[in-house]
DNA sequence: GATGAATGAGACTTCATTCAT
DNA sequence: TATGAATGAAGTCTCATTCAT
């Protein structure tokens, strides 16, 4: 028995679910190069193979397109980096963990390098409803860093800390660096390394052999 | 002697530069309040008290003053928070600017809550110069702040480490947390309290008391 | 022996002739409600719980089939209130008569209430065919109306007049009064008062008791 | 002292108030022909010789330019036709002064023909501004008439009945008659002859030599 | 006959930019 | 220099109608 939209199209042998797909798809890439202002709806449409018309029966307006495929894009993005780990385990575990997530980040954002570029400069500038949907996003990943480093806590891994401001903190510094990346990958550490490099950072800090430590050095 | 453009007009009693600076205060609020693509020139010049078409005697199109607040709002950002220091001083005093430094900026960005939001949201989606733009100002803060670490390198107050990655991490943890802070500065800690965690992760990190040093944890 | 498209349909079980008038009675309450233009052939077919296409299987364009309504609806207007007299009877007789037919008038117009003020309000506004059924339709009730005034005349009961124009005049009225009674009922005698009002003012007029007869207040 | 909108535009010549003036006259003339829905905007500004943003300069929207030239019409018509009268004077006053009012009316829609018949077609079928601008016509003349018939009660040429039910009762005949003669002038009496008919129609209706008086035709 | 996705012409409206005075 | 009416390109969205299955 087949789904409700598994019907293809008398005319044009594509489901309903297919059709929308080959918008979305047209449309992610035409924003990712061209960003939403400099998209037009007969733009997705040439490129989509349809006519202008059809795109109508698919989305209600062109915002909802672009809701669309930042929304994809900030589901997928979640999905590769952000994961809830278990207070269980070694230490080592525990980082090996991160780092498996990092890596697998790096690896989603550089397979879609102009719809990352494009969806950070654009953000959420053009719509109370995106400008939602980014929010959600940041608090979505925020909570759950914040969890896992609650949980490292309770391992002992993590020192006690304001777990959300670090939470942000993580999220600040993965962005930035990956956005860098993405436009000057020769200035960076191959993946592995680069990864390593930020959760020692992360880890451990930058103190210096002569440093002294926090306590030391602001005893109030 | 005057300058140049310091004979003040005679219907108006402002000389040009008064005048497009009105034109620029204008505008610097409104693209706060709406975004780029949702101030026309028209709201611009009726904010300032001026003919639509005095606009174009002042600015050759609207990008060029959109491109004017942004280059203005980075330049200032940069002046608050991005200072080279001195190879100098004890580790404390090497802490103590940086901490001085960040609470600038704070200020800056907190006087400036609309505008920084803005700016971050809408970045560099739309014009290639104004992508320039910002590029350059990551890079030049980035340049700064590994300027910066390679003088604490030197001190012994940091260990050696990749200094653009680190300046780019240390970029990215701020700017995260400075947006979210203007969103919700509820859930952060008090101005001072929130820099020192800043100051303290970036220094020494999240080690836990039973996490062992990195080079025990990834003895590679 | 059954009609021609009396067979009823292997699939849906209604025969032509009954899915067409589930068609037409969905578009009379739409048109009724919303008017030609803010009702779409979508509106109609969704109500009828027909495909889009099939709607040009019994129609052959949006247009006709309002022009079916509006045929419809005056057909019913005509038979109800617009009747042939016969020059026989007294005069009593002659005038019960017409009152019988305008009160049979005002329940039919009552009961169409949103059709009626519909379609006196777009009336022929919008194609040359539709004009030409209101002309007929004015035509029509002007004949039926202008001999029975002749009729009258030959009774003696009514004055030798220009009959057709006559027969306007009595349209006219019967039509404004009656859409500003479906607008305000409240402003009004109830139906048998209204209707003994409105043939007394068309049988004797409106003269008052130092009112001259016409022919001495206008001698020529 | 000139007054606000005197001021000629600088490049046309022409003053705020003249050029939204000859947009109007395009647009009366457009509709008057074609209609709402099959006159463009384009049309209109095509007509009027200017670009098409010009019109948004003039009118918010559409509709707008729609109903200010029904507005002015319906003014027009109230101007020409719908007089207050005294309470004084003779019955041939009166009446006199009826049937000025009368001629002049139907002047006025004579020369508006195409437009009064557009405007009485259309009617109030788009809008509920509209609608209610058309309610209020009614309303307005209905008012006057009554007042009218009010004073004529008074001065005892009128014999005492619904006032306003009959203010309606004449302006349909009048509504409906002109109509007619707007389409079919060869089928009435020439304007004067006209206005009599239709006056002494009002005033003493039509009872013939052998009716009855309606208190004996209907006792109760 | 029935379906309903697809079509595409065409309407309205916005707004950055120009230019005659 | 200042004005502000005028421009017109361009974009979004609607909807009557078609047609392959």
């Amino acid at each position: 028995m087949r789904a409700v939209n598994a019907k293809p199209n008398a005319r044009t042998g594509l489901t309903r679910d297919e059709r929308r797909q080959s918008l979305l798809d047209a449309a992610r890439v035409l924003f990712a190069e061209k960003g939403y202002h400099d998209t037009t709806v007969d733009d997705i449409t040439r490129a989509a193979n349809v006519a202008k018309g059809t795109f109508y029966l698919y989305f209600t307006e062109k915002r909802e397109i672009y809701y669309e495929v930042i929304r994809v894009f900030l589901d997928l993005v979640k999905e590769a980096g952000v994961v809830v780990q278990e207070p269980t385990g070694s230490p080592t575990e525990f980082v090996e963990r991160t780092r498996r997530n990092a890596r697998q980040l790096i690896r989603v954002l550089t397979e879609n390098r102009q719809l990352t570029r494009m969806a950070f400069r654009e953000a959420a500038g053009l719509d109370p409803r995106l400008t939602e949907l980014w929010r959600r996003f940041y608090r979505e990943i925020a909570e759950v860093e914040a969890q896992n480093l609650e949980f490292g806590i309770q391992l002992g891994v993590v020192r006690p800390c304001h777990a959300l401001l670090q939470a942000y903190v993580h999220i600040g510094m993965v962005e930035r660096v990956m956005l860098e990346l993405l436009e000057h990958p020769e200035d960076f550490p191959a993946t592995d390394d680069l990864v390593d490099e930020m959760l020692r950072a992360g880890y451990e800090g930058l103190r210096g052999p002569y440093g002294p430590p926090w306590n030391i050095l602001f005893p109030g």
